[in-house]
DNA sequence: TTTAAACTATGATATTAGTCATGTTTTTCA
DNA sequence: TGAAAAACATGACTAATATCATAGTTTAAA
């Protein structure tokens, strides 16, 4: 580890947005415990309904959050990239997981204890009310996802998809989205059946919009692709 | 009004879940600006994209946030009734609403300040967490909508509608449910057209599992009703 | 109390998306 | 590197839901 900020303490930061919320003793403290987890690709870093007793923030790799409903599919919610934190609503609400956490490709994370993060939410005025603006973003995702979800057909949502991964995740040098999602994954994005989002996507390379290479995708007209119908 | 606790007071406390959050002083404080407003029905009382400068708390009536899609529909994501806050994710993000808040009958609030509520939060830290958690709780709430948006049919989203609708705001004494929703308002809550609502209200009639008297509606058979497929 | 407006009801038809079946391509790994 | 597995692709059919049309009922207001 180099001098300066840990990893912990960068995920931390980057996540609340703020450099400066976390008094350096508190930093210092929250650095103490840089437990490191690893992940590969498809492993379950918790499960729905367990009791978390800590928060995850992602260092490396992307993750999904993900919930299986009674008839077999599983709907993702939310794609976490490097510095996102995972588990927070458990641990205030402390409440069971309502969702499960997979590592969707080599994952590290490090692990930051419960009472570690209460204890900072607590003693620190301004870390806290970080927590709650990044809650209240949260929220304000969800109720749109909800309105995209009730009002926009599949085609629709699965363009957005794209969309999202192309601006959340990036493309690499050759403009190919730099995360590959399996056709399955993006139909649990969008909330349809696999065969749903293969047929669009097919739909999509015939009218120019992306282009495949495999399983890897690349959008070759992202305006069109935010306008479709 | 009586000595004791105003009504603000009380709506802020029951929010909060907690009669012991907030100081006496604090209390005497929120008390201080009972700015009360009345709404008719259908009326607005903040739209889409304003800032607010302050929460609302429910003291009488029954208010619904909604939003106005591209194609003209709107989306009902929530029902509030007393003793609920509005507009304390606006205030806390320092963003403009993304919801309009519309009165569904005869409404009257109070208003709380912005410097009033963001004073309490950043002053006190078990008034803060309160908050935190209740926005966690309406996190999840929001992510469980999400999946059964996305997951359940039309027929069983109105089915949960109606049991949703019955336990938070209760029936009077004949068992019909005391909110008298319209058939496109159930259509707005479920995301579906309002003749789908009334067509499948029609079912539910048929099938003994409710029954009406005009636009009022009686829970007949709760157990199946929860279970319709 | 009557009359318009709003709401509820239902049939016919169109559209969207899901399911099942089958074949092809790509990836993985022994 | 070659076979098996996984992922992708597409056709045919079915089911769910939306849309359009029309008519009956209830509500509210003059």
């Amino acid at each position: 580890m180099t001098r300066g900020m840990s990893s912990c303490e960068q995920c931390i930061a980057r996540q609340l947005n703020s450099m400066n919320t976390l008094t350096k003793d508190e930093l210092k403290q929250v650095s103490a415990c840089k437990i490191t987890r690893s992940y590969k690709k498809g492993d379950i870093i918790f499960n729905e309904n367990e009791m978390l007793n800590g928060v995850y923030c992602v260092r490396e790799g992307i993750c999904k959050l993900t919930k299986m409903s009674e008839n077999g599919k599983d709907q993702t919610i939310k794609l976490l990239g490097e510095g996102e934190l995972i588990g927070q609503r458990s641990i205030i609400s402390e409440e069971r997981t309502n969702l499960s956490a997979i590592a969707l490709n080599d994952v590290k994370v490090c692990f930051v204890p419960k009472e570690q993060i209460l204890s900072n939410i607590k003693s620190n005025q301004e870390f806290s009310f970080k927590v709650l603006q990044s809650l209240a973003q949260d929220l304000r995702e969800a109720e749109d996802d909800l309105i995209n979800m009730a009002q926009k057909t599949v085609r629709q949502r699965l363009a957005e998809a794209l969309i999202y991964v192309s601006k959340s995740f990036g493309v690499n040098e050759d403009g190919y989205l730099s995360v590959n999602l399996s056709r399955e994954e993006y139909a649990s994005i969008v909330g349809t059946a696999t065969e749903s989002a293969i047929r669009i996507l097919s739909q999509f390379k015939k009218e120019g919009l992306i282009s495949t290479q495999g399983k890897t995708i690349k959008i070759e007209n992202l305006n069109d692709l935010g306008r479709v119908e």
